[in-house]
DNA sequence: GTCTATAAATGGATAGAC
DNA sequence: GTCTATCCATTTATAGAC
């Protein structure tokens, strides 16, 4: 049953974890090919060059997203619920990150990215919205449709930089805790909205998750 | 009394203009020295090579948002006067653009800037949490200790990378009028804690500002 | 599919004349 | 301070053998 594993395949895998671990723009592809122990000249019979792994890379990427912040939009679910998506979103950015880390050099070389990633942010920002609306409706948070728009994109942004805000302020840890660190302070911005007579249950949920993950 | 304006700030002005058009990556020492009329060997008379560059803009960029950093701690502000702190900090950010799109792979080349920067963010954290400690003191908002911390570090990451994202989101609009989005998006995030008297005058501010300078 | 070898281009950097 | 000339290293990319 051991398939041997496509090139191809072992080139994504490569390439994604070093582009992590160094960042994009320090990695060649001859360094991939060498990490890999294969020629530069069979690199380039898979991809036609450094932005074809990325834009490969970003497919994978952009089918996992998706899937993510579709499932949320399909049922209503409470606020202790949600935290689960959150999670899930900044893991998949973290495993990503090298992009995250450098989104405007990369969207300038690979420009057919651009409008598909645009279209990712509107994403997120559109669940955040359908979840809050879908909690207003049901009373577990009081938040006006105005004030619901702001807070939306707020979200949207917020799930894009804070893994990076973190790391560049100076936070140390390991990668989990900080994904907890993101969750959490994520989940802290619907707090204010939440009524007076569940604000302690929520408080409570907040304290008790942050303890089990950490 | 019009002084020649000396080399080494020509190629200071004109590397900080190429690198927010372009990119920082995209801009070398070559290009810079050619749209100068200069020659390459000149501008290594002046800079050791592209990173003694950034460093020198930094240093102006850092004695410029420090101050404007301090400025607000030094006397307690009514809400309504926070505005103006905001929208330099983002006129700011805006100037030094290129910085802020590519954080991660400038502070990899430029380790020296690493601690610098990250003492940046962490004064936009304590100026906000001191102007919220002084907001609730007076009563002007409502909200706990734990709250008021949470809230500071979500401010911090907003100023930072707000721009970006509405960039990324793909509007358009002039640099103004995207400041002026930022400006109001952060004043939002003040909303949910004016308490219940005050809330219908500070939406009436929010729209009069969003308003005037549109 | 994979390798070797090498071309072509670019960018960083310096020496030495003016 | 500034220029010319040049060198070196890196990277992308391709041709052709196996």
């Amino acid at each position: 049953m051991a398939r041997k594993v496509k090139t191809r395949d072992r080139i994504l895998k490569t390439a994604l974890a070093l582009f992590n671990e160094e960042g994009e723009a320090q990695v060649s592809t001859v360094e991939i090919a060498g990490v890999l122990d294969i020629s530069p000249g069979n690199l380039y019979y898979h991809f036609k060059g450094k932005e074809a792994i990325i834009e490969a890379l970003f497919d994978d990427f952009e089918e996992e997203i998706r899937q993510v912040l579709s499932a949320p939009i399909k049922r209503a679910l409470s606020i202790e619920d949600n935290w689960i998506y959150i999670y899930i979103v900044f893991e998949e950015i973290n495993d990503f990150r090298f992009f995250y880390n450098n989104l405007t050099g990369i969207l300038e070389r690979c420009p057919d990215l651009r409008p598909r990633f645009a279209r990712i942010l509107r994403l997120k920002e559109e669940t955040a919205a359908s979840i809050l609306s879908a909690l207003a409706g049901e009373g577990a948070i009081e938040c006006s449709g105005a004030e619901r728009a702001a807070l939306a994109a707020r979200f949207a942004a917020h799930l894009t930089f804070w893994l990076q805000f973190v790391s560049l302020a100076g936070e140390k840890g390991d990668n989990s805790s900080v994904i907890n660190n993101g969750v959490h302070s994520t989940m802290m911005m619907i707090a204010p909205y939440v009524p007076g007579d569940d604000r302690a249950l929520f408080a409570e949920m907040l304290k008790k998750q942050t303890a089990t993950l950490k």
